[in-house]
DNA sequence: GGGCTGACATTGA
DNA sequence: TTCAATGCCAGCC
């Protein structure tokens, strides 16, 4: 790596890439993206590159309810402007969402370490 | 310029 | 097995 302050800059935007490559029908985790990303510990700054994509993406539209924590909850959903927003999102690509829990979570994972092979 | 917060995850006891 | 503490990065005060 050239420049270590480089690869900071680069993680909203990586976060965004990997949401966005999230198929349709699928969801990944904060911890997922964060592994990706190289650190596995990194979950929250995912979760706040979320925030960020709110007012950042602003052109780019980011998938975030297709990004939700380990147990499969969407912690998220206040932020998408309604709270079933998120819920019904995942529902209309397939996703049965059930008390906030998204059912079948195990089938319904897309981990980008493993489907990009990264 | 320094410190706190935030949509989580992982490990230890 | 469940509960608690710590780590991470960027943004905002």
């Amino acid at each position: 790596m050239k420049d270590v302050n480089e690869r900071y800059r680069n993680f909203f935007q990586d976060v965004y890439a990997v949401v966005r490559l999230v198929p349709p029908g699928r969801v990944t985790t904060y911890g997922a993206i964060a592994h990706y990303l190289g650190s596995r510990s990194a979950a929250r700054t995912v979760g706040w590159a979320m925030q960020s994509a709110h007012t950042f993406s602003g052109d780019e539209f980011v998938p975030c309810h297709r990004v939700i924590n380990r147990n499969g909850m969407l912690t998220g959903k206040q932020f998408f402007g309604s709270p079933t927003a998120m819920q019904e999102a995942l529902e209309a690509e397939g996703i049965v969402v059930h008390d906030d829990q998204v059912q079948d979570f195990a089938q319904r994972f897309w981990d980008p370490s493993t489907e990009l092979q990264a």
